[in-house]
DNA sequence: ATCGATGACCTCCTTACATCA
DNA sequence: ACTGATGTAAGGAGGTCATCG
């Protein structure tokens, strides 16, 4: 859908992929917005997968409005928080062995749907990732804790990355915003988390890019509605004011040139009428048109015109 | 060639926890 | 100390896709 503000007969549909989000999401609109110092409009945020990617972005973010709305939802994504605010203890370290066993599973898994026959199924696996750790010191007060445990009463524990671990994932992430098995291990290795913690933050990391991208999408399209809605009023004034000149012509001819608009009564378009004044007879024929004084027209987009405004207009 | 089982991985929604004002 | 708001790690449901027998 190429919007743009020559297409007058518009209707504006709110629907984008943010009918999904959760209630939950309440978050207030935090815009990131730049000027783009190009006409790229190319959104900073990491390429999506196609099948992934947020249609109004795509779609708007080229048009006339939306270049005002460079987006930096990539960035905006990341940790708001001052560093301070991270502790900077690394609260996940496993034991050398755990994260080696972890390693080894992934590598196992590292070519694709090759897969270790026996721990069946998802759950399955998710749980024996969460039980492996049973003579982990930090069990207690870590995220190691197992969907039995969880089902015994004690609640599950979290802990937060740690400001490095956070930060790498981060660069990661806008290198690439999925993971192959390759790069998992490869993060796994280096942050010495489970296979599992990775997957998790890239997922909630590209939640959180989509929900930024569609508040950042709802702010441009209620720019856009603004816009269009001012534009809508505006026409509708001339539209009041050419119908009147319709009703009246005699009063017309008294009149100043009404507004911005004039309608060519030849070939129904409209021009500016503060252009109109610079008198050059039409190029298109030598020989006169009935109506070529008002062929001083410059046409710089056509209007497309309600029925009952098409008929000519009667001037002289 | 087709089909069902299986596993990996995804999105979406939700919950639980940590942190801050 | 308490509390509500917020950010985020993680769980679960359900979907798609590739692979295998």
């Amino acid at each position: 859908m190429m919007m743009g503000k020559d297409d007058l007969g518009l209707s504006l549909s709110l629907s984008s992929s943010s009918s999904s989000s959760s209630p939950n999401n309440h978050l207030p609109l935090q815009l990131n917005l730049t000027i783009p110092s190009s006409s790229s409009a190319s959104s900073p945020s990491p390429p999506l997968p196609s099948h992934q990617k947020t249609q109004w972005s795509d779609l708007l973010v080229h048009s006339e409005i939306g270049r005002v709305l460079d987006l930096d939802v990539c960035g905006a994504a990341a940790d708001p928080r001052p560093p301070s605010l991270h502790r900077g203890i690394d609260v996940n370290q496993e034991p050398p062995g755990a994260g080696e066993r972890d390693s080894e599973e992934d590598a196992g898994a590292s070519s694709p749907n090759s897969t270790l026959s026996s721990v069946s199924g998802k759950r399955a696996e998710r749980s024996y990732h969460l039980g492996v750790d049973e003579h982990d010191p930090d069990r207690d007060c870590s995220r190691w804790v197992s969907d039995e445990e969880d089902g015994e009463g004690s609640p599950r524990k979290k802990l937060r990355l740690s400001k490095d671990q956070a930060a790498i994932l981060e660069e990661s992430f806008k290198e690439h915003n999925t993971l192959n098995p390759k790069q998992k291990l490869a993060l796994v290795k280096r942050l010495n988390l489970r296979p599992r913690q990775v997957e998790v933050w890239f997922q909630n990391r590209r939640a959180r890019t989509k929900l930024k991208q569609t508040e950042v999408d709802c702010e441009f399209l209620k720019r856009c509605c603004e816009t269009l809605t001012e534009e809508n009023r505006r026409l509708q004034k001339e539209v009041q004011e050419l119908r009147a000149l319709k009703v009246s012509p005699q009063l017309y001819m008294h009149m100043t040139p009404p507004t911005t608009l004039t309608m060519c009564p030849s070939c129904q378009r409209v021009s500016n009428s503060a252009t109109t004044t610079a008198s050059t007879p039409s190029p298109a024929t030598d020989t006169p048109h009935p109506m070529s004084q008002h062929h001083r027209f410059i046409h710089h987009r056509p209007i497309p015109l309600r029925p009952c405004l098409n008929m000519p207009l009667q001037r002289s």
